[in-house]
DNA sequence: TAGTGGTCTAGACCACTCC
DNA sequence: GAGTGGTCTAGACCACTAC
């Protein structure tokens, strides 16, 4: 036929200019370096900024771009590992680590939470009750990385000082304290997508619906649940690392 | 003053309508359903179709929902847990998983990987050398969930008859079937959030650029990296489960 | 062929940071 | 106030699916 398949799949726009910027950005930039404004690469690649930007919206999915409104857009580093592993058979908050407690407060948990914590139900009315919720946050290296919302169920913790003598960062000691003193029987642990919450986004420093790591752990004890952690974790800045595990056997 | 504040916190239009559409998607739809087409929904809401689109995009994200070219945007069923616990102790391959080997080929590792595999390159030139790559698809519930590339160093299997001898599955089965003699000393891992190449997007049934979770694991033996897996998780359909730890313990 | 979501454009204005 | 990224609009056309 003599004809040459020309374009039979036509990558789009956006997706190829990723593969250009993401190789300039191997070869010719430095960390830290500030790329040209959107408005001007939009016009040196000839293509309209929206374009641009879901080329740029995936780089800095991928960690590669840290965008930053009134600022511009740099070359990010490579990203944090942050340790996660599930192995470390402790309580929140035991130990050496570093996660600082920064408030605590009582509400009814979402459902999701809820389905995890389901023996903390009213037994005449079947209703959620109020537990307490930490709320933590995770730093490395000088820089926000996580927050988490720590949910205790006041069974947990029954020897916690009546609560209205406590507040804020100590009642948060407090809880932690207390959960410190039941044996801890084991931890599972689930890790998926998820964006940020207007609240979650503003300790990490980034805007509502960014990306997010979401770990769940469920912390187990006397047979129970006795506290369930859902920590959300920058996706763009951090890589979740479950250590090495070498020295670990399996129990019988 | 008698003003009271009004918008000093303007939240954004596309934030505002995945709320109201997520809550929704809790009280009328069913999983499932389909939802009315973008363009209906865009002027039902009062936005533009590219708004009504940001707030769709988080929701799938999320998990919520489900939207496919040419069908329409459907409600997502609930995240399926894929059990990635790190403490199998096992070859990949070896014993009952839901992994299925499609192919090997001959190629040297991307940079990332190489630096995981620090010690296959050749001793005269300091060239990295090409490995086995093993292709592998896991698939739950009769849908693949994830899409596996296993780079083993030539040395790690010895044993392998010559591989021009074999190809394809056959050969891929044979690297695993090798890759077992090897005592497993232990292996680590990391989880993080990527795009999914062109290929991999293609195996999982989503558009190149997908977000999807990458699980990269190091698998030692004999003090060394015997192999690297960089397995893609579909991020909107899978929650990463590390199984219960209640049956292991530390090694002193 | 009709209808869907995916891509792309060329503009506008806003919120934020920094000087 | 100047410059940045973030939001939003109102269109257009394309690729894909299903009938």
């Amino acid at each position: 036929m003599g004809t040459t398949q020309l374009e039979s799949v036509p990558e789009p726009k956006y997706w190829h200019l990723k593969t250009v910027i993401g190789e300039a950005l191997d070869s010719e930039f430095e960390v830290g370096e500030i790329l040209p404004n959107e408005r001007e690469l939009a016009a040196r690649f000839g293509v309209a900024r929206a374009t641009l930007r879901q080329a740029l919206e995936q780089l800095e999915l991928e960690g590669r771009l840290q965008r930053r409104r009134g600022v511009g857009t740099t070359v990010a580093p490579p990203r944090v590992g942050v340790d996660v592993s599930t192995v470390q058979h402790r309580w929140p908050g035991a130990g050496e680590d570093s996660w600082q407690a920064v408030d605590c407060a009582s509400a009814v948990p979402p459902a999701a939470v809820l389905r995890l914590l389901d023996t903390d139900t009213d037994p005449a009315t079947g209703a959620a009750r109020p537990v307490h919720v930490v709320r933590r946050l995770r730093a490395t290296h000088g820089q926000a990385v996580a927050a988490e919302q720590l949910y205790v169920p006041l069974a947990s913790v029954p020897g916690l000082v009546a609560p209205g003598t406590l507040a804020g960062p100590a009642l948060a000691r407090g809880v932690l304290r207390e959960l410190e003193q039941l044996p801890l029987e084991g931890q599972d642990r689930a890790v998926e997508l998820g964006s940020a919450r207007a609240d979650d986004a503003k300790e990490l420093d980034r805007l509502p619906g960014a990306p997010v790591l979401v770990v769940t752990t469920r912390y187990l004890s006397g047979g129970r649940t006795a506290a369930v952690s859902v920590a959300t974790y920058r996706a763009d800045t951090c890589r979740l690392t479950f250590g090495d595990v070498g020295d670990l056997q399996i129990a019988s």
